[in-house]
DNA sequence: CAGGATCCAGTGGGATACTG
DNA sequence: CAGTATCCCACTGGATCCTG
């Protein structure tokens, strides 16, 4: 291991980072993890995200080798997303962070609160 | 477990994991991890954060509880960061994203050099 | 040394309407 | 149903200068 990791700026770690740095990937890829999904089941599962937004986040994961789409060429259309292996190993770690906040968002607001409440 | 979870706009936990959206918390945090670190220090080791940024950052994280900010109340200003028991918690996921990253980004690059060249 | 104050560009992302 | 096309704004974050 040398001095060349995710901190630095040059490093193509920093890239991969960067994939599930925006809120919406860290939602859509433990929202697959259940299994293969359509384009409606996800825009309703992922409470708050727009269709332009899904689509964009759907490309980028599919591009970066994390995503799976299979279109049946049907009309009227029928489109399904799927984790690739590569997918499922990040997804695993996304769970962990999804339930990470679970356990901990009571602490958090309560420190908020202490904190505003200090410095009002 | 009830319906309602990250996925929900309405969910608590969907705060906390906001915290980590942006790119700078998933890169400062782990990088407290290996002790306390002051200013100076944090803007040399994160690579690409300003001086801005990186105040705005850890006042958020400070807010929250996750970071613990103590300054020695001195001239010149020593002022040092560290991780809180919470801070530490997550620490620990978001190290295995930073080490998923460096596993994997290899595989990353190569998928989106086929996908661009195969709708070139 | 730590970080506040300003100014500003880029863009993430929402609303709405349209299409194959 | 699954997307594309616009319009547009708010916010993220960079550069620079200033202060205790």
């Amino acid at each position: 291991m040398n001095g060349a990791s995710v901190f630095s700026r040059s490093c193509p770690s920093r890239g991969a980072l960067e994939l599930v740095a925006g809120k919406w990937a860290l939602l859509v890829i433990p929202a697959l993890g259940g299994g293969p999904m359509r384009n409606n089941e996800l825009l309703r599962r992922v409470d708050g995200v727009s269709q332009k937004v899904l689509t964009q986040t759907l490309r980028e994961l599919e591009r970066n080798g994390l995503v799976v789409r299979q279109d049946h060429q049907v009309v009227p259309p029928h489109v399904e997303y799927r984790l690739s292996a590569l997918g499922e190993s990040l997804s695993a770690t996304l769970v962990q962070l999804d339930q990470w906040a679970e356990r901990h968002h009571d602490a958090l607001r309560q420190a908020r609160e202490d904190f505003d409440a200090a410095s009002a």
